[in-house]
DNA sequence: TGTGCCGGGGG
DNA sequence: CCCCCGGCACA
């Protein structure tokens, strides 16, 4: 720790990291150690966004965002691009079948961090000589040298999508499945057939009959096991429908989509601490796994944001550690922006 | 008493 | 806009 602040060949100038004047938003964050450290603080919470531009702006250019290649189903009405969709889920098959061979399998960074405290990679970085420069961690999560992880770590959320779909298609031995499909609504009775249905008749697909890539899993819930959760999110909006029918759902479904994206972007907003290692490690770790979104598009229809209808306007206040408890105060360039001037955190966001 | 952050003010 | 802070509701 009494190692930060290496000589610093730069200006002597105030020592105390508190507000560094504040002046030149450049350097800002950076504060008076190492170049590469400054930068590294915000960055290392690219899922965080920051622009709050990607909070609401998401919903509407989100969809546009990534250039779908082969984008041209029918599809991009929902959020998920048909084209990454499939990419995540293959990576999620894939991470999920090593980790269920090997749990302990800790080594593979990528999908390190759904396990365990998982910030013990995080909190190598220190180890760092003074000579690097960063006498602090956050710098160390950029350039953690022992990951050659893929593009993963934002994608994280994805994975859980790519779980729970193959934990569905295991379970989809018995019950009904209903086609999610905007006004479709179908109801077969094997999963096959509801997924040859999706291929044919909404993804437009048929050539490729054998190789499902499972992105039909998206479109359709098993209504028996599948179920509780659906009526678990509905219950909480439909407090007069009974039956609780699905079909009424889908109606719904477009409209609601823009909500769910928050909702969803949020996920990932969780592990970002990576920095917060140095204060509570044994946290970070429920994050990854209790997120479990479900991946049919009903969930996003039970964004449970609208229901709060009154109640106090003030948020019930976050229990997430903030930037002020995380840095402390006498860090506090390293805030987020918003916390230093007294807003909302958007970087620890509950 | 410490913390999160709303509402408002100055530049 | 950006930056700051008084003050309040919580914990």
């Amino acid at each position: 720790m009494e190692a930060e602040r290496p000589p610093a060949s730069g200006p002597g100038c105030g020592r105390p990291p508190l507000r560094t004047a504040g002046r030149d938003p450049a350097t800002a964050p950076v504060s008076v150690p190492a170049p590469p450290q400054g930068p590294a603080v915000e960055f290392a919470l690219p899922q965080e966004p920051e622009p709050r531009a990607a909070d609401l702006g998401a919903p509407g250019a989100g969809a546009a965002g990534p250039p779908t290649p082969s984008a041209h189903i029918p599809v991009p009405a929902h959020r998920t691009p048909p084209g990454k969709a499939r990419l995540d889920e293959v990576m999620a098959a894939t991470a999920l079948t090593s980790l269920s061979t090997s749990p302990l399998l800790l080594g593979a960074p990528g999908v390190t961090f759904s396990t365990e405290p998982c910030l013990e990679p995080w909190r190598e970085a220190p180890v760092q000589p003074p000579g690097s420069g960063g006498g602090w961690d956050p710098a160390s999560d950029q350039s953690s040298p022992s990951t050659p992880s893929p593009p993963l770590p934002p994608e994280a959320a994805h994975f859980l999508f790519g779980e729970s779909a193959l934990r569905k298609r295991k379970s989809s031995l018995q019950g009904l499945f209903q086609c999610l499909w905007k006004r479709c609504g179908k109801v077969l009775s094997s999963a096959s057939g509801m997924q040859r249905h999706i291929r044919l008749v909404h993804l437009g697909r048929q050539a490729e009959l054998e190789q499902s890539d499972g992105e039909e899993d998206f479109y359709y819930t098993e209504l028996d096991s599948g179920m509780d959760s659906l009526t678990d999110g509905l219950s909480g909006l439909t407090p007069g429908s009974p039956t609780a029918s699905v079909p009424p759902a889908f109606p719904h479904l477009e409209p609601l989509e823009p909500l769910a994206l928050p909702s969803l972007l949020r996920l990932p907003a969780m592990p970002p601490p990576p920095v917060l290692s140095t204060t509570s490690p044994s946290q970070g770790c429920l994050a990854p796994v209790r997120l479990e979104p479900q991946p049919t598009p009903v969930r996003a229809c039970v964004p449970a944001l609208p229901a709060k209808p009154s109640a106090n306007p003030r948020k019930p206040r976050g229990d997430a550690k903030k930037c002020r408890k995380v840095y402390g105060m006498d860090h506090r360039d390293l805030w987020c922006t918003a916390c230093r001037w007294k807003k909302a955190c958007q970087r620890f966001l509950d």
